[in-house]
DNA sequence: GCAAAAGTGTTTTGTCTACACCCATGA
DNA sequence: TCATGGGTGTAGACAAAACACTTTTGC
């Protein structure tokens, strides 16, 4: 949350976003430097108050595209923070949603009109408030979905490489993952299309370019809902 | 929520909790009956306000205490439903909780002042407003929890037998699984402590109580954040 | 021709599945 | 003695893990 008026007594309703991006081989996140205070100096996620008329999950898009420009951008909700004196402004109950968004589709200009700027996860500076645990809260879930969904491609070009997708998984579970097994199992999958195209910025080689499939996928979805089993995706 | 009164236009807070039970081989939801307009005559989720000055996980605690008399019972926050529209009576957004009890340690009387009863979970009657797919979330999120967390216990006496834990699983995963493999499964990850006592009301022969081994579910889950690895219970 | 990343296969190990019979006991 | 639910073992299929070398090409 970055306004600072509490207008009153009750409970105000906001949503904070933790956006994360990827790029090269590190996760990051796009924080939001505190211009006033309380806790002027430090960091923060992006958010806002809930409009009175505004659907809830329309709320932290509204906060996304004042940030960075963009529609369409996949969320989440994560989880409702709500301590009395989380905010030393008043009560507000802050509901988190994680964000995944393609680095460098953002807006430069609006980026640098907020004062955001991108820090890798495994490097973040000190949050405001409470924020410091939402992040952490957000990224179990990133974790734990990512394993049974495939949201790790809103972080990806259409086109990617498979280096490239398994440089993604690595930096989510934050352990090397094999290159062989990797492939198999992804492929094994059948939700990705390969092209004939390559990708000869990170090689001399090149590498295949693949798009995901969502129409197998939905396929393979529905297959395991009627067995009612665990779909596991890597 | 049942509390009728919606003081301000602005948006409010409410708890709503997905209360499971078990019992047999049945997994349930505790509901009450909607003795007041809109949907009168309907069931919904216990709930209600939160507090100005309430910390927002104690909410769902004391509406659970008011409705059940019952302390430390599992809660877990699911999510926030916030359509607008979706309370006719004003601007609600309602976050929900799911609670695992024990059944049977709930105190009758004041359940009959509430107009609860228990449901089968696969025999739900219709819900007030967007009840209904608060339950499918909470469901599907009580499905996910148990097979990286050992939560099913809440649900389960202290003491129970391998057969009810099956049972359990079962009930939540909607499906049979094998005794042989469940048992070996379980007991391979030696998270159960096997006591002497038998419990002879389901059988003949008697079968071995268990208890739920705490300190060492602890290292296992220890050991597998160490390698930055993934815990499958079941 | 060499450095750097992409791509490929096999063996071993372990885990999951499927499946059928004996055991203990109260009635 | 029989009906009921509790308890056990094994073989085969499958998936995961471990591991090393060849290919391509820009420089």
């Amino acid at each position: 949350m970055t306004d600072i008026s509490y207008p009153t007594k009750d409970i105000r309703l906001a949503v904070d976003c933790i956006i994360f991006g990827f790029s090269g081989s590190e996760l990051s996140l796009l924080l939001i430097h505190r211009g006033f205070e309380p806790e002027k100096g430090l960091w923060s996620l992006m958010g806002g108050f809930v409009k009175d008329d505004e659907h809830l999950d329309e709320s932290p898009r509204r906060v996304l595209k004042s940030l960075t420009g963009l529609d369409d951008i996949y969320l989440e909700q994560v989880h409702a923070f709500g301590d009395v004196g989380r905010d030393p402004g008043g009560r507000v109950v802050s509901l988190t949603y994680f964000a995944l968004i393609r680095k460098e589709t953002e807006d430069e200009v609006l980026l640098d009109e907020h004062d955001a700027r991108w820090f890798p996860i495994t490097d973040l500076p000190e949050l405001i408030f409470d924020h410091q645990e939402m992040v952490k809260s957000a990224l179990k879930q990133l974790i734990l979905k990512t394993r049974i969904q495939p949201i790790g491609f809103n972080l990806l070009p259409e086109k990617f490489t498979l280096p490239e997708l398994q440089s993604l998984y690595e930096a989510i579970y934050g352990r090397r993952l094999d290159d062989r097994n990797f492939r198999r199992r992804i492929l094994s999958l059948g939700i990705l299309e390969k092209l004939e195209e390559k990708e000869k910025s990170n090689s001399k080689k090149g590498a295949y370019l693949f798009r995901f499939d969502k129409t197998a996928y939905d396929a393979l979805r529905e297959d395991a809902a009627k067995m009612n089993v665990f779909l596991t995706l890597f």
